[in-house]
DNA sequence: CTGCAAAACTAACACTTATTAGTAGGTTTT
DNA sequence: AAAACCTACTAATAAGTGTTAGTTTTGCAG
């Protein structure tokens, strides 16, 4: 029966990519070797080749199930009606709350993405781009409607999505402020920084 | 004469730090080979030994240059009269002008700084913490004096520093603004993010 | 209990890694 | 000219890389 065998295959693989979000987020892509991964799944090396078909696919799993996530909820706001700063903001909130709750996929598909291998580095290299550009589409849009101050858009993207990058020292810190605090001090800082007054 | 010597020897000591830095910022520490590094001096990979101690030393004296120059401006404003609005501007602009001119060794000891090995890595991770706290500070008189919106400093001090390392997706981009136009636009932005009003 | 497939293991492969030893050529200092 | 040097080279080392082959163990269906 394929159904349990996929079952546990993939349930096994579950495990392996995660294992492996956590060691690429904290000692990079190159820097992490299989033995290590394996070390931290409970199981010698060779053994990780039965759910994965190498160490490249794990990179690709993590990169491009974050940029679909991304994608989608893009697309959910360009077909909204709200007004463009609402869909800013739901835009930065919605990156916020993956970077707290989905750290650790989401912090590599940001910083490793680099280390895939053609044709994935394209076609990632390709969607972040087009992501980049949709958003600044948005912010056009609310800048001609002046529900935000004239501003170069790409800057405003740049400075949004790196900003959000930042909630890494969020989760390394000690005292920390409360997730809603944190998103609230962000929405209010880069929110305000954009809107028209 | 010890002079000469010492130039010589620091002069291409200086190409090999210089080109890695970009290689570090390339395809990261880990990923770039001492060959790749030798083969992008011009010379065999066991002729860096007659300049540099290692690997490691190289990514040390790129990251504590960085850290000490971002030092150094920090205490100059502490010691200055300006308003802390007008300190965290004058900070916040330091950033991106180092970020825009000193791209490669900025932008390796921001993302790369996890490769050292300790003592250097406690130390580094004590200066740059320290950094944090003090510039928090700053804003946190900011906010006291209602130069500054009531936000969490902590948070205003990751999204700034973070943004800044958007700056990268700049150098990278084809259609570029201008630098002053870049600097312009993210202190628009992120200043009036913060000021009161 | 038997049979079978999934998934673990050990061993090994072919490379690449940073780094050292030893040496020769060329320049500077004495 | 001789001595001291700096810096390049070739060759080698020991350790680590991702991955494959082949074999044994495990756990479930009949």
């Amino acid at each position: 029966m394929p159904a349990i065998k996929t079952n546990r295959n993939s349930s096994k693989k579950e495990v392996i990519i995660s294992k492996a979000a956590k060691l690429f987020r904290e000692k990079g892509f190159s820097a992490t070797s299989m033995r290590d991964l394996a070390e931290n799944v409970g199981v010698e090396a060779a053994s990780l080749y039965n759910h994965i078909r190498s160490k490249a696919e794990i990179l690709q799993e993590i990169c491009f199930r974050v940029a679909n996530q991304f994608m989608t909820h893009l697309e959910e706001m360009e077909n909204s009606k709200q007004s463009s700063i609402a869909k800013v903001q739901s835009i930065l909130q919605f990156h916020i709350r993956q970077m707290i709750h989905n750290y650790e996929a989401v912090h590599v598909a940001d910083r490793e993405w680099k280390h895939l291998t053609d044709p994935y580095l394209s076609n990632f290299k390709t969607q972040r781009k087009t992501y980049r550009q949709r958003l600044a589409g948005i912010i056009e849009q609310g800048i001609a409607k002046k529900e935000i101050k004239k501003i170069d858009a790409p800057t405003a993207v740049l400075i949004m999505l790196h900003a959000v990058s930042g909630i890494e020292s969020w989760h390394r810190s000690k005292q920390k402020i409360s997730a809603e605090q944190l998103e609230e001090n962000m929405v209010i800082i880069l929110v305000e920084g954009l809107r028209a007054g």
